[in-house]
DNA sequence: TTCTATTGTTGAACACGTTCAAATCAGATG
DNA sequence: CATCTGATTTGAACGTGTTCAACAATAGAA
């Protein structure tokens, strides 16, 4: 592999990142025009045009570049946590307190999440590369976590808590409350309840409930 | 109550609605232009907004126009219907074939679904009547039922359900499979399944489990 | 060095949703 | 009838995201 070399076209769009940036935590998303992170960053108006498609595309990169730093903060996070409760609280924690200095500019983002058509959606094709690293962690706490996993349920599971903690986010970023104290209220009563269903999901009493849910699950996913 | 008059001013709206309908249906929201729209309605781009605030409101009243409409086939549907499961497919039913000529117009208002501070989402203020109206027949469909429903849960399960309606719509919009027999299916696993899940809830060893599940319920509700 | 092709940069122009001051109309009032 | 008042209607203008033809800079080949 090649020493990446920092070029003058990375640190131009470098500063039409950060302008942008800056000016969406200053002024939100909506509010701040490409014209003023144009003059921000120094550049004329076409040149954001150069570096990106689009206003989106900006906050886009913002989010991939979020979760590329978020990768050792997980991994660090999850170090010696053990519980399947434990580990999913982590999980989910370091994401809110990375995203927690720009909750705004993830509000723009994901205030398109119901579309899966539209390109900043977490469940857009354009996110999928995302999303899948994501679901990976998922898949991997729940190896060796004390709780026994159905083998049906397998497959499904690390996308089902995929989209839970995506509910915790969805909630965190229009979260009103002092410190977002009602979140940390949900992520803590979702994590316990998760693992709770988890383990009730293995009661024999209970297969024809599971396989009814894995049905649901399978149809949602294939769409 | 005196003869609602049919004004001249009723009749532009109207007419400035209908154009706004047709092109949507025809081209998309996004691709029919204000100018267009009062092009067709043969009045100036600027009477539009007198009386439409904006091209969202004009999709909103439709929104507010078809659940008017759907009340009484809502009542016809529920007719004869006693188990829990038939009403809720019912009901259900009933929204899903009224929007289907306007499926793409439904798109366009429920893609700002996750954004409850959007005047378009089905979870923000302006839609609060709409949601009280629609909650209040899932409220009705689980009296005489036949199925025993937790005390504690009554209050909240009519949110839940309606909670659970929105998921279907939201999957309708964006199915794409033939006749939309995806979410056909998934309606009936869902129906079967909820009321499974609400017979079960109900069992002592799961009186935890039902704790747990409200308290996230009253969490979401509240923020 | 000089030519050439690629890469970067510019700002005017476009189409859109929206606003608004002015014009027009309709009905009431004198 | 003439006048006034409020409701309606107009179309130009604004600010926005985005496009694009033209221009400049750069790097590699000759």
């Amino acid at each position: 592999m090649p020493a990446a070399k920092i070029t003058k076209s990375d640190q131009t769009a470098n500063k039409i990142l950060e302008a942008a940036l800056d000016l969406f935590r200053e002024q939100g998303f909506d509010t701040a025009t490409m014209r003023a992170i144009a003059e921000k960053a120094q550049v004329a108006t076409g040149a954001a045009y150069y570096y990106y498609p689009s206003k989106e595309a900006i906050v886009m990169d913002f989010y991939r570049r979020s979760c590329e730093e978020m990768q050792p903060k997980i991994e660090a996070a999850l170090e010696g946590a053990k519980a399947l409760e434990t580990r999913l609280r982590a999980l989910i924690q370091v994401k809110l307190e990375h995203f927690a200095p720009n909750r705004g500019i993830l509000r723009a983002l994901l205030r398109n999440g119901a579309d899966p058509k539209h390109p900043l959606s977490p469940f857009s094709s354009e996110t999928r590369a995302i999303r899948d690293i994501d679901t990976a962690w998922f898949r991997r706490i729940l190896i060796d976590c004390g709780v026994r996993i159905p083998r049906d349920l397998e497959p499904a599971l690390p996308g089902v808590l995929w989209f839970l903690q995506m509910g915790v986010i969805f909630f965190w970023v229009i979260d009103e409350s002092p410190h977002q104290v009602r979140t940390a209220k949900l992520l803590e009563r979702a994590a316990s309840s998760a693992v709770v269903l988890i383990r009730l999901s293995g009661l024999p009493l209970m297969r024809p409930v599971r396989r009814s849910a894995l049905e649901i699950v399978q149809l949602v996913r294939g769409a």
